[in-house]
RNA sequence: CGGGGCGUAGCGCAGCCUGGUAGCGCGCUUGGUUCGGGACCAAGAAGUCGGAGGUUCAAAUCCUCUCGCCCCGACCA
């Protein structure tokens, strides 16, 4: 492998020295990107020396689309066999990568490659990267054969064609330490993922726990908005009639099992224990660490529930659950999370289909009032509802990549637990009968929602309502002899706003200018900053200014407690206008498959209204061409026009148009 | 299962090829000058170089084994 590794210049050129496949002769290629990627030379041979160059490729308008582009190379031999070259460029993913180098022998019988036989090369672009300064890069370059053998027909010559793959692994150095630059946000624009992480980061809300695979530490200003969402919700919970209660986090392994839908659904993501007090726990015996709490609460309402005088039975809870994820992402989607679960019990199925409404509502109310986010509320599809429902009903949100996330669920549950278990009541009739039973769940996933519904390139946005902190105060001085008097009438301000209910904090750390603390307290997403000096106290007023405004606005001191709760209101309502006005921005009805398409095309998404045949065929047909799912059939008032049409991908008729978009 | 990369100060990294005093940036501590949009100067604290074994007068560096993390691939180009 010791050939394998050529360190390459900048101008960025790029060797493969030559290697010795099994059953190959000796092989030499050579790749030569010129300038900024804007030419490839490639050349080829049986030995360095030996090589003829392959025309130049001009990839100069080809190279932001770096998608599946491909190029044929025809190559000047001069014997009239048609030996080509063919290049597919793809974009890169992460830092360190091994894009594939295909190497197939065409036309001609799988023997040593050598010149004159054609290849197919595939090769990636830093694409990721391109945006940003490769000053200081090294790039090292490795490549190693991975397969070879045969490949399939898909298209090619029917002559007996086999498949080499290597695998080229390129070092990008020096770009991540850019990347974690101090305060250093990814523009959205560039990286929505990368943004989203650094705004996380930067804006002190939660790192991840890398001890514990796929977790993460909420840390205190995180776990403040959490508690303030909590608060609120609470609240809506206890008017609703709910009260809360605790249930154990171990759950027998064999309640999972009863409900045949949801131990199929849940049963790739439990954590297991399997040993306890030092000892193996007996076949059978084992727990699970509750991904959710259904099969638990579901037997002890079977004890709790005799007769419809303990209907409706109303609880909630709220606790932490662990669901064993692949891939994570802060508050999105993590192995553990805090989250509150209701789940009720009802004597008729309509009474609990009106706790399913009730409850999203409660959850769109909530998500529009307090996280000034706008919320579809709508009906889940038979793919995606909840495993062990009998329907599943959601809010979705449009985040600021034009994706939609699932912000909150509200499940109808029919009595497919109240069978499994055992759950019975006596009704007036003095029948005996199966509860009804809901489920309904938000999650820490808000936190990450409302990150992502009004953060910008400088860092995060909270709206005033969930904001832990809603205003700071920085005073600012020169000599210690003002500071002590700018603090002071600084202090008193702080007072004053608190007194007038704003969740205010007073930034007099010394050693840190004023600079640094404004940026510090943008990032954090606080509304608004109040700066005060001399100058102001000696005018009675301060500058201020709201967390997305361009400049800075005066504000009398004397009014400023009794102005600020207003001020802070409207802000929370510019937010929210502002939000659905983006939604508004980017959401389409389309009627034509192409159109959709287009929609989805480049990794793009949008929310999309359009007829769908219904089936779950069609869905996943649907999914797998754009990466777009029904994210809702919207509930009454939700959606666009609600006449009949035909399914945009089938023709067959749709009762009316449900929302697609691609998704978190 | 196969392949690759990386483990050196809290964080990000250099040093390894060619063995010889443990380095850099940020952060942190102390002092001073600063302070209306990311300050500067000076001094300082901080590392069993992932672990074990070997070669050597001498190992972060060479060899063998091992642990951990990340990425890619298994015929889709």
């Amino acid at each position: 492998m010791e050939d394998g590794i050529v360190v390459v210049h900048q101008d960025p050129l790029v060797r493969l020295p030559a290697f010795h496949p099994e059953g190959m002769n000796p092989f030499f290629l050579e790749c030569l990107f010129d300038g900024d990627y804007e030419r490839l030379h490639v050349a080829f041979g049986a030995s360095r020396a030996d090589h003829e160059v392959a025309r130049v490729v001009d990839l100069a308008g080809h190279i932001n689309d770096f998608e599946r582009l491909s190029l044929l190379v025809e190559r000047d031999a001069g014997d009239g066999q048609g030996e080509f070259l063919t290049l597919q460029m793809r974009p890169l993913t992460f830092l360190s990568f091994a894009p594939t180098l295909h190497v197939g022998a065409f036309g001609v019988p799988p023997e040593p490659l050598s010149r004159g036989h054609g290849l197919i090369l595939s090769l990636t672009k830093p694409h990721q990267y391109s945006n940003r300064e490769f000053r200081g890069i090294r790039w090292r370059l490795s490549f190693f054969v991975m397969t070879l053998g045969p490949l399939r027909e898909k298209g090619l010559p029917p002559r007996p064609v086999f498949v080499l793959s290597v695998g080229i692994q390129f070092v990008v150095q020096g770009v991540l330490e850019m990347a974690e630059e101090k305060g250093k946000i990814t523009p959205q624009s560039e990286d929505f993922p990368q943004w989203y992480q650094d705004v996380v980061r930067e804006g002190d809300l939660a790192e991840v726990a890398k001890v514990v695979k796929g977790c993460m530490v909420i840390k205190p200003h995180g776990y403040a908005i959490w508690e303030k969402i909590q608060a609120d919700l609470d609240r809506r919970f206890k008017k609703t009639g709910h009260k809360n209660a605790y249930f154990p986090l171990l759950i027998p392994k064999s309640f999972i099992t009863k409900e045949a839908e949801h131990v199929e659904g849940f049963a790739p993501e439990l954590a297991v224990v399997t040993h306890a007090g030092g000892k193996q726990l007996p076949e059978g015996e084992e727990y699970v660490i509750r991904p959710t709490s259904e099969t638990i609460i579901g037997h002890f309402f079977s004890k709790w529930i005799e007769s419809y005088r303990d209907l409706p039975l109303l609880i909630n809870q709220w606790a932490n659950v662990m669901r064993w994820e692949l891939h994570t992402r802060m508050f999105l989607r993590t192995t553990e999370f805090l989250w509150q679960e209701g789940h009720t019990a009802h004597a008729t199925h309509e009474e609990a289909l009106e706790e399913v409404i009730r409850m999203l509502n409660v959850y769109g109310d909530f998500a529009e009032q307090m996280m000034a986010m706008p919320v579809i509320r709508g009906l889940k599809s038979e793919s995606e509802k909840f495993a062990g429902a009998v329907s599943t009903y959601c809010i979705e949100a449009m985040m600021r990549d034009g994706k939609a996330l699932q912000a909150g669920t509200s499940h109808d549950l029919g009595q497919n637990f109240g069978k499994a278990f055992d759950v019975k009541f006596q009704n007036e009739e003095k029948k005996v009968d199966y509860v009804w039973q809901t489920s309904w769940g938000v999650s820490t996933r808000l936190v990450g929602a409302l990150v992502m519904t009004h953060s910008d390139d400088t860092g995060l946005i909270l709206p005033p309502r969930l904001a832990p902190v809603q205003a700071v105060v920085v005073p600012i001085y020169r000599k210690s002899k003002e500071r002590a008097e700018v603090v002071e009438a600084a202090s008193k301000l702080r007072d004053d706003l608190a007194a007038a209910g704003v969740a205010v904090e007073l930034d007099d750390r010394e050693g840190k200018r004023p600079g640094e603390k404004f940026y510090e307290w943008e990032r954090k997403g606080v509304p608004i900053r109040i700066e005060l000096g001399p100058r102001d106290i000696a005018s009675g007023e301060a500058m201020t200014r709201l967390r997305v405004a361009e400049g800075k606005e005066k504000m009398k001191l004397e009014t400023l407690a009794r102005d600020l709760p207003g001020v802070l209101e409207s802000f929370q309502g510019f937010l929210l206008e502002r939000a659905k006005k983006f939604r508004e921005d980017n959401t389409v009805s389309v009627d034509t498959w192409d159109d959709f398409r287009g929609v989805f095309a480049d990794g793009q998404s949008k929310f999309v209204w359009a007829h769908w045949d219904g089936t779950t065929q069609t869905e996943a047909a649907i999914k797998e061409e754009t990466k777009a799912t029904v994210r809702c059939l919207p509930i009454e008032g939700q959606g666009v026009d609600a006449g009949p049409g035909a399914c945009i991908r089938t023709g067959q008729p749709s009762r009316g148009r449900v929302l697609f978009a691609k998704s978190y």
